[in-house]
DNA sequence: GGCAGTTTGTCAATCGGTTGCCAAATGAAG
DNA sequence: CTTCATTTGGCAACCGATTGACAAACTGCC
């Protein structure tokens, strides 16, 4: 086999391509080399530098790298002796430029610091690892201002992005989605896929609890106006309580934080409910500190169930009992089908689809008792 | 002044640039642009589309985006006003290959879900986002294999890498950083730029406040044997524990959780303290309930003070007194002084610092109270 | 008006890969 | 020993921006 030698154009040399079939030309064997500095020692490695080694052209070594059976078995063998000899890693810049993709998914969360979002970040985080895909992160700090200002900045760096409980409007969403293939959590967005818990069975779970309990008022503590979740969850409240009795009021909407379940403390009460249940575990948790600051023992006197289950949801005394949302999963299969969008781009596109197969469940602790007697 | 026009090298088509002084030329005005299909509609505009809708070459408007003054003021309007017209935004992975600068960091996690980290990402990513920078989020799921593996994946996307409560050994640590700048978190590792809270402060408060409510003893709960952090506070407390009267025992080392809080509670009891500093707020919280379980009541017979004061460590009952961390100005500042690396890499490397300025605080909630003297 | 000095903007090379197209090499069949 | 089909691997044109070098245009001054 005839030598070829590559090498980078650089400084005064050329591509050098010995011809094939020609004399055999002396070939200046020593190449004094004048003592140019060895550039290039401490970066990375590229494929012409496995080229040279393996003997073979850059574009061989491409194809060796990634279009297995490609080339000839054991060229493929040599080109990637080599690069792990070099220890050779590709470099997703020089990637992207001609495909266009990145391996990368974005994830604009509303607020880090609210610890709904750990699961969901923990399940995307470990789905897109597992498929070769990293994630990228961004918190919009509850602004849509900055929410958008976010998208802006990470969508040129993704091949996809997913939107956990956006503050953006419907038309923005769908903006973005023409933009890149785009998944949105915790909401229905016409035209966009989304993946979203099936609240269902935990809300009738609690319905069955409570009413086995002897409650038959229920006072529903709505989260913001523009909470899509919130909407979904007293609408669902709402058509399944009568089925079990249950008389149900809605108070609020209120934020969805600890002093927003603190400051409905009365209008609670003043309700005549004999149970509560928030539209999340913050509120829930708010809302029973502050009627044990005022001497009411939970849940003698009221019970309250929360919504999601986050994390310590089960250190307040007594823990809360709530529905719990399965935000791993939910993390997970919006991955999943984000990816689906992603590698399907090129063919016949998908048809959108929302997810509605995430099941929550009720989990019982000590914040739901028999309802009091005592009282109205 | 002469028309010029320069078209995309696409197809049959050249770069066509009119000779300035040379004769008008007819130059065919309708262009019957041969019905081909408008390719690059949905795609991104380039600079070159700029360059082509504000008369220019392409190297004019890469300058009038990005070195101002450069290039005469009315055609830098003329290109800016043109950029906006058309929506440009650039292209990262472009722009990266020949700068080798991706605008991004690197954040690597030990547990998305240690509500610990929230604060920290927080930080950083109001820092990162403020300075143009977009972070890139990686968990290792408290594995130094897989650490080390994100590491490798997330690396050649970023500029900088910070380190939060790493699991990985100071060599690795320091081989990583001669690759890349790098900031760690919570440990010191020679060599290496270190962002680390104060831990004094806080420990002498809390030594301060139990020793004022007649405690003598005192047990640490230490964390994992190989952290850092660890050992750091436990050292810091046996050096300054004897000034302040207290006799010190250290029970560990443990897992850094619930769990393992609620594990050494016989070990505590046994120890006669009537005080126990704890590794971390997850296993103050784990204590106490084990402890509670146990028909103890805190703080009457047993004093707990955690570490960090994290998310849900007010929630508990009696709400969990703890030494506070700046959790999220350390994110900021290993941000800044990773970016200060970062942007410092061609001139004098800047010296390797360690930043301790972030004094720790005593919160004091209701997990403390007098010492008992019914025992022992 | 002529000439040196300064602006201004263009050319072309480059970053590190990917990929359509083609030619050489190989193998099989006649 | 041809001839034809099939591998195999190289060439070169991209992807979209940046930047050193340089030429044209403009300035000011004598």
């Amino acid at each position: 086999m005839a030598v070829r030698s590559y090498t980078r154009v650089e400084g005064n040399e050329q591509i050098v391509s010995a011809e094939t079939g020609a004399s055999p030309e002396p070939e200046p064997e020593p190449e004094p080399e004048p003592a140019r500095t060895p550039r290039r020692s401490r970066s990375a490695p590229t494929i012409y530098d496995i080229a040279k080694a393996a003997d073979v052209s850059p574009s061989t070594v491409s194809r060796a790298l990634n279009k297995p059976g490609r080339i000839n078995f054991k060229t493929e063998q040599r080109v990637q002796a080599a690069a792990k000899e070099l220890n050779y890693r590709h470099n997703p810049m020089a990637r992207a430029l001609p495909t266009g993709r990145m391996q990368t998914l974005g994830l604009l969360i509303a607020d880090i610091t609210n610890p709904m979002f750990f699961n969901v970040v923990r399940g995307a985080q470990r789905e897109a690892f597992q498929r070769g895909y990293t994630l990228v992160l961004a918190d919009s700090q509850e602004s849509d201002l900055r929410e958008a200002e976010a998208a802006e900045r990470v969508a040129p760096f993704v091949d996809g992005l997913i939107l956990v409980t956006t503050r953006l409007n419907d038309d923005q969403i769908r903006k973005l989605a023409e933009w890149k293939p785009l998944v949105v959590i915790n909401r229905k967005v016409d035209g966009v896929d989304g993946v979203l818990p099936d609240i269902t069975p935990g809300v009738d779970e609690a319905l069955v609890h409570l009413s086995g309990l002897g409650h038959q008022s229920l006072a529903f503590l709505s989260g913001p106006a523009n909470s899509w979740m919130s909407r979904a969850r007293r609408e669902t409240l709402f058509r399944n309580a009568p089925e079990h009795g249950m008389a149900i009021v809605e108070i609020g909407p209120g934020v969805p934080t600890l002093e927003g379940g603190r400051e409905v403390l009365t209008q609670v009460l003043a309700s005549g409910a004999t149970a509560v249940l928030a539209y999340n575990d913050l509120m829930a948790i708010g809302l029973m500190r502050a009627a044990q600051q005022h001497g009411l023992v939970v849940p003698d006197r009221l019970s309250i169930i929360g919504f999601d289950d986050i994390f310590g949801s089960d250190f307040t005394s007594p823990p809360l009992s709530t529905i719990r949302t399965p935000l791993d999963r939910i993390g997970e299969r919006a991955v999943w089908r984000a990816l689906e969008l992603v590698e399907g781009r090129e063919g016949s596109p998908p048809p959108e689809r929302h997810e509605l197969a995430l099941a929550t469940e009720l989990v019982v602790r000590g914040s739901t008792g028999l309802a009091s007697r005592v009282f109205i």
